[in-house]
DNA sequence: AGGTTGACATA
DNA sequence: GTATGTCAACCTT
């Protein structure tokens, strides 16, 4: 144990009372073995060890250790005979759960403490002092008033019932003083269920006061006399030694001889198939899945452990128990590891062999082509719990396409299509008919809708988005579902490609059927309803076979790699979110599009005439090449460097340059090159867009196409519309809300910086978000000694470019290049930065060391990017990758952050009863369409959810900032 | 017809 | 200096 280190502390018999009471009363089906308090302990601890970064904790532990009560007889008892005597028997069908929640500890694989002679409570007290004088922090797991004396700095509690976390504050709230004087409260106010006296008429409310007064429980006593309250004082004076005693039985013990060290506590990744052999046996199905889900075990291949009602010991309660651990009959009911299964990682790698041995050329595939059969394989598919699963369709664009087939595959090598919509393509000259032998539409959907929406089948899919959003249009929101592209995606931001066609020959060395070869390419392009169903099976089910295989060998090794809750909270959630957004589009003004365009080609023309006169000869103005011989060849401008094509560069910065020495055409040529650009890629572009039927603009997302984390859109890229110059705005103002509604573009401020003042912990960068000032002002005082008031706009300019230099990896050669400065000069900055801010360089270094030494960084939610080229010889190949490792934690986080807020945004806005619809997103930026009544209730309720999104997995050390405005456009609203 | 390059739009 | 996507021109097949 060290510093940084967390240790987690289970109260396991405190939460076993509370437990039962709180929670329904659950039996085993099987034999009517009550297991209520049983289940909410397993959910409880699966929580805790696979999600406590997005629990109320926000923290994993490094360490743990569920802690019991050993026996009824203590210390205490020895101090008051009368403690605890007016307990009662615990109930009839509480005692069986006693002995069974140690074993659920033991098959979860975490230390089981308990000690002759002392409480749960006394042991949990001693591991928080040892652990706070070892430097580390602990929580302890239960909401009981007697612990709630050892919250203090380095210790707090967690109601894992309530997901709430008890700090100090929490306390003070709660009891009305301070941590250190819940013992002096709780010798005044006693406890009837331990039996601990007290002082009679004393409550809380009246020893908070008491104690507020007097300072603590010695002084009280001793000067009670002064109490006014006539009843109050006498019964203070008559109770002292009451209270004396109290205070030694409610008095936690903090130095008990504990046997087991720190060491022994370390958390170890759960035995996945020893546990689900136990929750098996215990028939607690959901957490079976989730935890074989999650561990990448096979519960169908896993044994249940034979459990059964104790008898002897046990049964008579908790408190005659033997000390653990218990005896070999109890252990021998569990699977050891390697007996009924393998760990983990062996598991992947025979799923891994499993997966290729199955040979592609002998999978054998159906073609259903009745409705009986296709019951048939829904009815496996049920059976089985997870399939994969694909549409096939007329349109590579999910909002045009029409549904003309689905397959799926139950196991390698065992798939069946579905053709639903194929057409007869050569035979007759009348147009293509219907082929026959295919189940309707309509039948089939409605045979298929139970099971895709079915929670206990796992629909496995490729790019899921895509089908998804298909079904969707069908009115199918399938669920639960993996996505294969996106599992790849976590294991390997940017280790290569991540299409089904990649991943089969990535992991099995097979090359798929390219989709050209089905529906050809050029003028003999076809749509896939015209493809042979023959033809089309072969294709339809190798993509659904190579997806089954693909997700038998990918996801354990989320689990191994520990990157399960990167998977389940940043993406796969945001499959259908993602799904919703592009479905419903964005409205734009076509006609204002369309008189933008017109004026656009007017200037464009009249600037071809003003370049072709200052030429002295016509030539193609979009051609750099032909342009760089007019401009450096015949015209004898001074040029600046060459491409690595050997070509003059003719980039916007250098004809600014040669512009501001007062030459006329390059001026003509920048403004040229910004028309026709606005004009072929928005204005003349966007319209073609438009989906005729929702006469709106719907983008596509790829979420698996930034090693960062970002995601991309395309086909229209609605993330790069432009805003820096008044020209470009003006595009921006032709997307519109809908009649009645208003946009709202709510985008966070200086997210990056933000998320790198936390990161790199730098105090004056933390101060200033605090203060909310302005940060390139703040930056440019620090290191130029100007005051902000009256700055210079150059000097802040200069900053705000460093500032965001180091956000990109800062080189001098950058810096240099950006603010049109000498390099030696931009060197300077860049060491006075460092010197004003020596934890940006610590950064800095640390990321390069460990992508170097791990091959990876990560965010701070945990996603890992890896540069493996980071020690490239190559000096420019391992600059760029050393730049790389510094940007993507910064960049990643950020992009994390919007994510979960996105996540979480419908629900929020359909609990607040909203009708908002989130439209778009650009890195930093959401954009909403929303009922213009609703503005106003809705502003807060999505800067509430972005503000707010890194909570609780990450408790960020400056404030989020969002602004959010509503508008009639985009321009305006932004 | 399809791929590459240089330019430029965004965060 | 980070991360994208799209366009026109140009080159290869």
């Amino acid at each position: 144990m060290k510093k940084g280190d967390h240790l987690f502390l289970v109260d396991g018999s405190g939460y076993i009372f509370r437990a039962y009471h709180a929670l329904p009363p659950l039996t085993r089906k099987s034999d009517g073995l009550p297991v209520g308090a049983v289940s909410g302990f397993c959910n409880m601890l699966w929580k805790l060890m696979r999600d406590a970064r997005d629990t109320d904790v926000g923290i994993t532990p490094t360490h743990f250790a569920v802690i019991f009560d050993y026996s009824s007889k203590t210390f205490r008892n020895e101090l008051y005979a009368e403690y605890k005597a007016n307990r009662s028997a615990p109930p009839d069908d509480l005692i069986p759960q006693f002995g069974l929640i140690r074993e659920a500890t033991r098959a979860f694989h975490l230390p089981c403490l308990e000690m002759e002679g002392f409480e749960a409570d006394d042991l949990i007290a001693t591991y928080c002092r040892l652990a706070c004088e070892a430097g580390g922090d602990t929580t302890i797991i239960s909401s009981d008033k007697d612990l709630m004396q050892l919250v203090g700095p380095t210790v707090s509690m967690y109601d894992p019932m309530k997901d709430r976390q008890i700090g100090i504050p929490e306390v003070i709230e709660k009891w009305g003083v301070p941590p250190e004087k819940m013992i002096d409260l709780q010798a005044l106010t006693g406890d009837s269920i331990d039996n601990v006296p007290g002082v009679p008429g004393i409550g809380p409310k009246t020893a908070a006061q008491l104690l507020e007064q007097f300072g603590d429980l010695d002084t009280l006593l001793e000067r009670a006399a002064e109490i006014k309250q006539e009843k109050r004082r006498q019964s203070i004076i008559d109770n002292a030694e009451k209270a004396r005693i109290s205070r030694d039985l409610v008095r936690l013990k903090n130095d008990v001889p504990v046997t087991e060290g720190f060491d022994d506590l370390v958390l170890q990744p759960p035995d996945g198939p020893r546990l689900i052999s136990f929750l098996k046996g215990m028939e607690f199905n959901s957490l079976t899945r989730r935890v074989a889900e999650a561990t990448g075990a096979d519960a169908s291949a896993i044994g249940a452990a034979s459990i059964r009602v104790q008898h002897g010991a046990e049964a008579h309660g908790p408190d005659l128990e033997p000390a653990a651990p218990s005896g070999p009959a109890a252990e021998a009911h569990y699977a050891k590891p390697g007996e009924t299964g393998p760990s983990p990682a062996t598991l992947a790698q025979a799923r891994a062999e499993a997966a290729s041995t199955v040979r592609i050329d002998d999978r054998k595939y159906d073609c259903i082509r009745d409705l009986a059969t296709l019951n048939e394989w829904i009815a496996e598919a049920r059976e089985t719990g997870f399939m994969s699963f694909r549409t096939e369709s007329t349109s590579l664009d999910p909002m045009r396409a029409e549904l003309v087939g689905v397959a799926l595959a139950l196991r390698p090598g065992r798939a069946a299509y579905v053709p639903l919509g194929h057409r007869s393509s050569a035979d007759d000259l009348l147009g293509a008919g219907r082929v026959d032998n295919q189940v309707a539409l309509e039948d089939a959907l409605a045979a298929l809708k139970p099971l895709l929406t079915d929670p206990s089948v796992l629909k496995v899919g490729h790019d899921f988005k895509y089908d998804w959003l298909l079904l969707s249009r069908h009115g199918i929101d399938v669920a639960p579902i993996d996505d294969t592209m996106l599992i790849s995606y976590v294991l390997g931001a940017n280790t290569g490609a991540h299409t089904l066609e990649a991943l089969a020959e990535r992991w099995f060395g097979h090359f798929m059927i390219p989709f050209k070869d089905i529906v050809g390419s050029g003028r003999n392009l076809v749509t896939f309803d015209l493809v042979d169903v023959e033809r089309a099976t072969t294709y339809a089910t190798e993509g659904a076979d190579i997806a089954m295989r693909v997700w038998q060998v990918l996801k354990p090794r989320l689990a191994t790699n520990g990157l399960v809750s990167v998977y389940e909270r940043l993406e796969r959630p945001l499959v259908p979110v993602l799904a919703r957004m592009e479905e419903r589009g964005i409205s734009v003004d076509r006609q204002m599009l369309s008189r933008l365009s017109g004026e656009f080609a007017q200037r464009a023309a009249a600037l071809e005439e003003d370049v072709y006169q200052a030429a002295g000869e016509r030539f193609t103005i979009g051609s750099p090449k032909q342009l760089g011989d007019i401009l450096f060849g015949k015209m004898g401008l001074p040029g600046g460097s060459k491409t690595k094509s050997g070509q003059w560069s003719t980039t916007a910065q250098l004809l600014e340059e040669l512009a501001a020495e007062g030459h006329e055409l390059p001026r003509r040529i920048v403004d040229w090159r910004q028309i026709t650009k606005l004009k072929s890629t928005y204005t003349d572009a966007l319209p073609e867009y438009i989906n005729p039927d929702t006469r709106r603009l719907h983008t596509s997302y790829a979420l698996a196409s930034t090693p960062t984390g970002r995601i991309s859109s395309s086909e229209p890229n609605l993330q790069n519309i432009p805003i820096r110059t008044a020209e470009g705005r003006r595009i921006r103002t032709a997307f519109i809300a809908e009649k009645g509604n208003k946009l709202i573009s709510a985008d966070y401020s200086q997210i990056e910086l933000r998320v790198l003042a936390h990161i790199a912990d730098i105090p004056q960068l933390r101060q200033a978000f605090a203060d909310g000032v302005d940060i390139h002002a703040m930056t440019a005082s620090e290191m130029f000694g100007v005051p902000v008031e009256g700055m210079p706009s150059e000097v802040r300019r200069r900053a705000k470019a460093i500032n965001f230099g180091i956000i990109y990896g800062i080189s001098a050669f950058g810096l240099a290049n950006q603010l049109s400065i000498e390099r030696s000069e931009a060197g300077d900055y860049i060491k006075r930065y460092f010197e004003r801010f020596p934890g940006i360089r610590d950064y800095m270094e640390s990321r390069k060391q460990m992508a170097r030494d791990r091959g990876y960084v990560e965010t701070i939610f945990g996603r890992r990017i890896h540069y493996p080229e980071i020690r490239a010889s190559n000096p420019s190949i391992r600059a760029f990758n050393e730049r790389a490792s510094i940007n993507a934690p910064i960049q990643g986080s950020a992009a994390d952050i919007i994510r979960r807020a996105m996540i979480r945004m419908d629900g929020a806005l359909a609990k607040a009863g909203l009708s908002a619809r989130m439209l778009l997103q650009v890195h930093d930026e959401l954009v909403f369409e929303t009922a213009e009544a609703e503005v106003e209730a809705t502003l807060p309720v999505i800067r509430e959810v972005m503000e707010n999104a890194a909570m609780p997995a990450v408790s960020l050390a400056v404030p989020l900032r969002v602004d959010a405005r509503a508008a009639d456009n985009w321009d305006e609203a932004h």
